[in-house]
DNA sequence: GGATTTCTTTACTTGTCAGTTAAGTTTCCT
DNA sequence: AGGAAACTTAACTGACAAGTAAAGAAATCC
């Protein structure tokens, strides 16, 4: 039932190559810095079939940029229910794994370089990326406040302090120093801390979560010993 | 008693107006975007004066990196003593004041943006950035903690916190959103709602500090509508 | 298998920009 | 005042990059 002749697949195909040599030329090199001689060659096709899938650089530039940003929509959908504190830490790690991934953490220096050039784009993926995500997180911490395990006024601070206390710390480095990638280790340090002190602020029963979370850690770290061995 | 004479003079002044133009015009379009010309223009001087003062673009651009970072360690010395929380407000306001600046917004914009061309330059930046700034939360909360009025294992992860608590949210945002930089209002709100958590989970007697917060926050907006009428 | 669409090669135009040169002008020092 | 240092103007070189043109080669469709 493929409808799509041989010269559309083509077609299709080779914009998807011209979007990802673009993406990966633009993060290297900031969209001044790019040329598009450097998006042909990567996506192994000449300068001007390159014109013909794309009228200009900024053109492709701004596709380039909407096509990552929809991608992003398709992450972060809600998770198990495993208890609270076991969603958290699940949580916690796949937001972890996918925000400090090496091509979204060059998209993020790409955006926030060029955003004064391109107001539109900052606002566009602040909208799918941090202010999507956020409305996740104060949904499952509205619905855990409901059914008495959390307590607070305003979910969207609580959401915010949950994100600031896991990941702001080893994020920001990580964009500061590309080189420096945070290991696996410092990021549980963070992330299990982080999660500590929600816990201790926002917590209905602060001891009985706290203990949950430390079992729940221990148990990670042991597995971790025998993957490793 | 200026050793100085009126030669001298002018040259510290001309280099320190290049710089200045270099810092506005790099800022506002990234290294590969900006020219040299423009810099020039807004410098008041004619290009071959301008590569009189500075070698070619990299050096000037280094050179205004350098200068930047070096005036940043002169913020940020350790504030009065008029009680733990009166302190950690302060000392909020304070860096929620320096950090939100615009201009220190464009140059984080730009440092992160050309950081994977320039990896020296956002290690450098790290270090008297971040990592100063770090530094000095750290000693104040040990001492806190020595004097019985902090609970916590690692300074170094409770300084952290205290930074992600109150600010990375309006900074992130800031930094994606040039245009939409937020109000007094709402850093307010931010920084009390991140003192009131880190107290919650670090103070040793959180009662009494969520009291005086709640106290000084109250005398604040007082003062703020008494300025207002 | 032949016509058609699409891609490639190569070369070109045009504009921009880093960096320079040279001749003339201003500013400063003594 | 007079000479040296520094600055300006204006034009230039050379490189690079955006975008285009034309002619041929390859894939695709019928």
């Amino acid at each position: 039932m493929t409808a799509l002749s041989r010269r559309q697949q083509n077609k299709i195909e080779r914009e998807r190559r011209i979007l990802e040599a673009a993406l990966k030329v633009f993060s290297e090199m900031g969209y001044s810095g790019a040329n598009m001689d450097a998006v042909a060659l990567e996506a192994n096709l000449s300068k001007p079939t390159l014109y013909q899938y794309f009228q200009s650089k900024e053109a492709l530039f701004s596709a380039m940029m909407l096509g990552e940003r929809d991608q992003m929509l398709a992450v972060f959908e809600r998770p198990s229910d495993r208890g609270m504190v076991a969603d958290l830490l699940e949580f916690s790690w796949d937001y972890a794994d996918t925000v400090l991934r090496p091509d979204l953490l060059s998209l993020a220096r790409l955006i926030i370089g060029e955003v004064q050039r391109f107001p539109e784009i900052g606002r566009a993926y602040q909208e799918v990326g941090p202010d999507r995500l956020l409305r996740g997180i104060m949904d499952y911490l509205e619905d855990q406040r409901r059914t008495g395990r959390l307590a607070f006024d305003d979910a969207e601070l609580a959401a915010q302090d949950l994100w600031g206390l896991i990941l702001s710390a080893p994020r920001t480095q990580a964009l500061y120093m590309p080189d420096r990638s945070p290991s696996r280790a410092e990021i549980a340090r963070y992330l299990n801390n982080g999660l500590k002190v929600f816990l201790k602020a926002y917590s209905t029963q602060p001891e009985t979560d706290l203990a949950e979370l430390a079992r729940l850690i221990g148990a990670q770290s042991l597995n971790q010993v025998q993957h490793d061995a």
